[in-house]
DNA sequence: GCACTAATACTCGGATAAATGCTGTCCGAGTTATCATGG
DNA sequence: CCATGATAACTCGGACAGCATTTATCCGAGTATTAGTGC
């Protein structure tokens, strides 16, 4: 239930990198850190990840950086949850395994994925563009 | 996102008071962790906190047990969680810290709290109740 | 049959310990742009 | 003006340490039922 600084810092970044995203040259860590507030340190390994799962993309080099590898339309927050914690992740493992053999688990095994579900729902609804074009227009209406 | 052990074993067992709650006498420990294969004396603990919450009532002394002190109508999936794992769990409390000076973080945080509320809403529509009902007759209606 | 005592079975609650994961740092290596220097 | 080399800035990726949380286990204490024992 509680999400991981990991997570949290990715989507940071990730949104960073989506209101650069007309800029031509690439995002350095340095700038997201003094934006936002983050360890470089250990950002590093998060964009890392970032770029394994095919999110981010990298410039090497002196003027290196990262920019988004896809359009911030088609990355969405679920998206960046996945890349970071995993896509193996188990709700309720206790639950799955015992429910082999307790049809009461099995049940409660359904009701936490249903719940993981609605969950996941909401974020794939939430993507980096939404997200940039709120921040830069004041989002105001979102509070009638 | 997923889910604490303890959780899944609150609800193991409170599922399985919800089944005795017709019956007279309280359930003891023994009989739920045989039935469903939860370690005996981690769930002393796990029922405690429920007790503490006010979901479940203890008798002690020999013939004691635990039954639930309100009807599997009103205890929630959500009642659960929150007994076990309490209610002062931010959801993603790196971005609400970083959101008091950066408008974008403050985006993430709300993002990030509405998927949980979603996920909150789905676990407050299902009580013990149902799923003890479920539990009875072979829910195979529910898979059509 | 009755009162009293001991044994038993259960809950209560804290102390404790191992395992695991999270958070963050450090360091060396690889890569590229930039700048200085010499021809 | 051009080529070459040094330097600086950045990414890459693993290793590692400190810390907190999780997941239990253990033990002593409190409480009520039950069985036994003596009168």
């Amino acid at each position: 239930m509680r999400l991981s600084a990991r997570t949290e810092y990715a989507a940071i970044a990730a949104l960073e990198l989506a209101r650069h995203w007309q800029a031509e040259e690439p995002v350095r860590i340095r700038e997201i850190c003094a934006a936002q507030g983050v360890p470089a340190r250990f950002l590093v390994h998060i964009l890392l990840r970032l770029k394994h799962a095919g999110i981010v993309a990298s410039v090497r080099g002196a003027a290196g950086g990262y920019r988004l590898a896809r359009h911030p339309e088609e990355i969405t927050l679920e998206d960046l949850r996945v890349a970071i914690e995993g896509p193996g992740t188990d709700v309720a493992p206790v639950s799955v395994a015992l429910g082999q053999r307790s049809r009461l688990a099995g049940l409660l095994a359904e009701s936490w994925e249903a719940a993981a579900r609605a969950e996941a729902d909401v974020l794939r609804g939430t993507t980096l563009a939404d997200l940039a074009a709120r921040c830069r227009s004041g989002d105001a209406m979102y509070y009638i």
